[in-house]
DNA sequence: TATTTTAGTAACGTTAGTGTCACTTTGATG
DNA sequence: CATCAAAGTGACACTAACGTTACTAAAATA
């Protein structure tokens, strides 16, 4: 190496996850970036040659964190053992879902690394969804889950309901154990 | 009248809500909306100053035509059928969450327009707001919701869960009765 | 200490969106 | 059919983001 860079690539990831879920995909500029790294906007065209392929290099090293500790749910024999680790585990990256949901906005691609890192992606996607199928599969084995509700709606749920803002700002394990429980077993009373 | 135009309002609106959900708030522009409307863009500034303009007048229409179906509430007096009736309204309106979300992007703006805009929609969500606590008050008191979760994950359950994706394209009525199923009893046997 | 390699800068032309304005078009009305 | 008011146009100046490039700065190494 010849010279130390002025920024790290955890602080460059950091900033892009922050400006993309402020400004959306349309919204996210390297001026916007530069600035808060405290360099010049052409100093990141050393690195990226344009946004599309910055923001999939991040979503790629966000999804890899991610599935990283996907994994571990093998290590969880019983369904409601999967299923506390899963809530866990979602609920400390909040943000992925609406991150994945920006990062799909990256229309196809003339440049050849964005299609790489696109096709990176759906990779990484299709491990993640290995794992929850399996965990669902599991649910069904131990008849823990009911069997007229469809997969994807039984990790919709999963997935979706951390997104439902706190506006209120219920203590996170109170929010926690209440969702878990609608999930479970619903809002309703049996009376 | 002078002269006809060449779009109704309807058709406006329409557009921009189309726009807006696929592009987002900082994608939106004059032009992609002058273009669909085949008017110049120039057209355009003469009913609206801006942007924020534009989507918060759009934001008034959309909440209004809520507000009016969200108030036949009212006349269904058991719990259960005010939270049958809700569910059908959620899911005839599956995007006014993406879009109130949207919508909120638009910041503190100069224009005295604007400003009151954004004060009628905090008047429309009060409204909503409304509605929608009354409707957990009155499950609470028919003792039909469980006691320790609190109001505000009700209304985000309900709201949020019709933005899962289905994906696999289970049929309208099965999937939402799914939802149904969850949000009331959960998706656990009770094994 | 001279060389090499990489990091970063600053300026350029380009493109796309903004808001404005003088102008033309259209159709209703007196 | 002349007039007027609203609808619509197209050009203008401006700004912000884009991607490129010739350049300078710094540090490792030979």
């Amino acid at each position: 190496m010849a010279r130390e860079r002025k920024f790290s690539q955890d602080e460059l990831f950091s900033a892009t996850k922050e400006f993309l879920l402020i400004h959306g995909y349309e919204g996210f500029t390297f001026l916007l970036l530069a600035e808060r790294l405290h360099i010049s906007r052409g100093a990141l065209y050393k690195y990226y040659d344009n946004k599309d392929e910055l923001i999939t290099s991040y979503m790629i090293h966000e999804l890899k964190q991610l599935l990283n500790r996907l994994q571990e749910v093998k290590q969880y024999v019983r369904f409601d053992d999967q299923f506390d680790f899963l809530m866990e585990l979602i609920f400390t990256m909040p943000e992925v879902q609406q991150l994945i949901i920006i990062a799909n906005q990256i229309s196809a691609n003339t440049n050849e690394k964005v299609k790489n890192n696109k096709e990176e992606l759906t990779q990484l996607h299709m491990s993640m969804y290995q794992y929850l199928s399996d965990f669902v599969r599991l649910g069904r084995q131990e008849k823990k889950l009911k069997e007229n509700i469809p997969d994807g709606l039984i990790l919709g749920f999963i997935f979706q309901t951390i997104a439902i803002p706190n506006h209120y700002g219920v203590p996170h394990t109170e929010w926690v154990a209440s969702i878990k429980e609608i999930i479970s077993h619903g809002m309703f009373t049996n009376k």
